[in-house]
RNA sequence: UGGGGCGUCGCCAAGCGGUAAGGCACUGGACUCUGACUCCAGUAUUCGAAGGUUCGAAUCCUUCCGCCCUAGCCA
């Protein structure tokens, strides 16, 4: 398993654990686990999380434990267990045989819900939900006591138990920890501890019928799994008394609670509720859609392991709320391609070249190295010929300065090839449009036995045109217009933040470009694999949608651009 | 308005009383049969603000300001 630079990993997490080795408080053993619920596909922010929890048993000789955070059957799927399995192990991490759920504890968890009972630390509460809200208080006003709130053990025992046994209907009782209805912090005003859901459970079947909640399921998980470091992300931290509440009355083994700042991307949706919004309103094709910032959609779109990995290990972990920009991730993922990517050509847009001087009929095999930086990547044959596609960017009829790609009475080089001239332009008479370009090409100026001792500033790819194959290519840009921050006012927040965010999507986001073509020797690309297109970016073949007959390639990334910066510059 | 948390370069982020790491982005330049990669160089006299303690403060104290979280039988 991956080890990475992550032992070197400092932040202030580890901080805690170094001051609690020299304290020995946990007879310095390291135990962390990721808990999501099954209740949607992880995303960028949870592969934060899964660096984070194994990143930090790895560093100190510890363990991770997956635990599937399964306590409201109501909206959990094997479906979504099935896919969080899938997607940590492909970013590399390994469980063991330490996969659980909290639906494993269910009993035990009732066994301390008792216990609470027994000791006068829970009670069953009659409250409709409504009710409860009113006697919570506000912000500023305490909150008032249950009714409920003084019956006696065995009046509780007895009602949960009926809890249990199913004689009363969905949300007509709770059961509550009697803890303080004046705390300044509402989460220690009674909080609820188990509820009622007639709903079928995806493990535990029917078995049950109330359910607890995560402020209770969560402590005892840890508590019985010995994690030692409970690791959250900052909106627990209010609940943190509660944690630790609950674990001082059960006198059980208590780990400690740790927050820290989720993850928050640029240009980038990171809220579970928001993503599912986009995939069932249909502005994307499914979780895995490549512009997604889900750990599916990422893999489609071929980034790696390795570059989620560095990613997550350079952005840090810290308490504050911040967000990264996402030319972070972007920088990522090129490092890892540019190491292992083969270099290949295929022309996106394109136009054609007619070398006038070149026999019609003759087709010559030129050797291609793979990678320039990598000669053990090896050399494959590319097939010239008097007809060629180039990129319709790498012409200009009336060049502006600095550019030094094909215009008329010009030369570059085709790369691996000739140098070539252009002569010529042939255009349709009514539209203008450009139809093919005349060139004549230099014999002796062949890569590898340049003998004219020619220099020119432009090197282009190009195909020739009997060869290529036919591919789409999908070019994916952020899914997210440029973050606004202009803000709203107060009223109807919600509606507000669903119809800005929706009107805010870059309708560009996606853009299939279905005439392009690839070199021959990406006939036998596998899915998934990625490659270095010269020039233009890194592309993999797309696992979903590349058949037999059909040929998608996925842009993750583009190269950067610094001519893009150039002419942008000259523009304004 | 109660409680909790956070504020160090455009964006992340080290720093924990001894005189501001690093990464991304950006800007120059070198190299280049990818305007890519790589390589050099540059970029906070200043750490939300104001006071105070100290020989010395981003680090300690005080006050203030700003932002985030929190009133689910969600997690």
């Amino acid at each position: 398993m991956w080890q990475g630079g992550i032992l070197k990993m400092i932040n202030f997490i580890q901080n805690i654990i170094n001051e609690d080795k020299k304290t020995d408080k946990y007879e310095d053993r390291v135990h962390t686990r990721f808990p999501p619920e099954p209740n949607g596909y992880l995303h960028i922010g949870h592969a934060k999380s899964i660096c984070l929890n194994f990143g930090i048993a790895i560093a100190n000789g510890g363990l991770c434990n997956l635990r599937f955070d399964d306590t409201n059957p109501s909206k959990e799927d094997t479906e979504y267990v099935d896919s969080i399995k899938k997607d940590v192990k492909w970013l590399g991490f390994d469980w063991d045989d330490r996969l659980f759920y909290a639906s494993d504890y269910f009993e035990k968890m009732y066994d301390y819900a008792v216990q609470l009972i027994k000791k006068g630390k829970a009670y069953v509460c009659e409250l409709t939900p409504q009710e409860i809200r009113e006697h919570r208080g506000t912000l500023t006003q305490p909150g008032r006591e249950s009714p409920f709130r003084n019956r006696s053990i065995e009046e509780n025992l007895e009602l949960f138990e009926q809890m249990r046994v199913g004689t009363f209907p969905d949300g007509s009782r709770v059961l509550r920890a009697k803890i303080d209805m004046a705390s300044p912090n509402i989460n220690m005003r009674d909080p609820v501890l188990y509820r009622i859901i007639k709903a079928a459970h995806h493990r535990t079947g029917d078995k049950w019928c109330i359910y607890p909640m995560y402020d209770f399921a969560h402590p005892i998980s840890d508590s019985i799994e010995g994690i030692t470091h409970s690791i959250c992300t900052l909106e627990f931290e209010d609940h943190r008394p509660l944690y630790d509440w609950l674990l001082n009355c059960l006198e059980i083994f208590h780990p400690q609670q740790i927050e820290f700042a989720r993850l928050n991307i640029t240009n980038t949706l990171m809220s579970k509720r928001l993503l599912r919004q986009l995939v069932e309103e249909g502005h994307v094709q499914g979780w895995n859609d490549p512009r997604m910032p889900t750990i599916s959609g990422l893999r489609r779109r071929g980034y790696t392991p390795e570059a989620i990995r560095d990613f997550c290990e350079r952005i840090g972990v810290a308490k504050s709320n911040s967000v990264v920009d996402i030319s972070l991730l972007e920088h990522c993922i090129r490092e890892d391609l540019n190491a292992k990517a083969p270099r290949v050509m295929a022309v996106l847009r394109p136009i054609k070249v007619i070398i006038d001087n070149y026999p019609e009929d003759k087709v010559e095999w030129l050797e291609a190295e793979n990678n320039s930086q990598l000669p053990e990547m090896g050399t494959r044959q590319l097939p010239f010929s008097r007809e060629i596609y180039i990129e319709d960017e790498d012409f200009m009829e009336e060049p502006t300065k600095k550019y030094f790609r094909l215009s008329p009475g010009n030369e570059v080089r085709l790369k691996h090839a000739y140098i070539i001239k252009c002569e010529r332009v042939i255009k349709d008479e009514s539209t203008g449009k450009i139809l093919e370009i005349h060139c004549t090409y230099d014999p002796n100026t062949r890569s590898g036995d340049d003998t004219s001792g020619k220099k020119v500033k432009g090197t282009i790819h190009w195909l020739s045109v009997q060869h290529a194959m036919p591919a789409e290519v999908r070019l994916y840009d952020y899914l997210l217009l440029d973050d606004q921050d202009e803000e709203k006012e107060g009223e109807n927040e919600e509606r507000d933040e669903a119809d800005s965010f929706i009107a805010n999507l870059n309708p560009k986001s996606l853009v299939k470009l279905t005439n392009s073509v690839v070199e021959p020797s990406l006939a036998d690309g596998e899915k998934g694999s990625g490659y270095q297109f010269l020039r233009q970016g890194y592309f993999c073949v797309d696992i979903q949608d590349t058949s037999g007959e059909k040929i998608v390639f996925n842009r993750v990334v583009s190269l950067r651009d610094t001519w893009a910066k150039i002419e942008k510059a000259n523009k304004s």
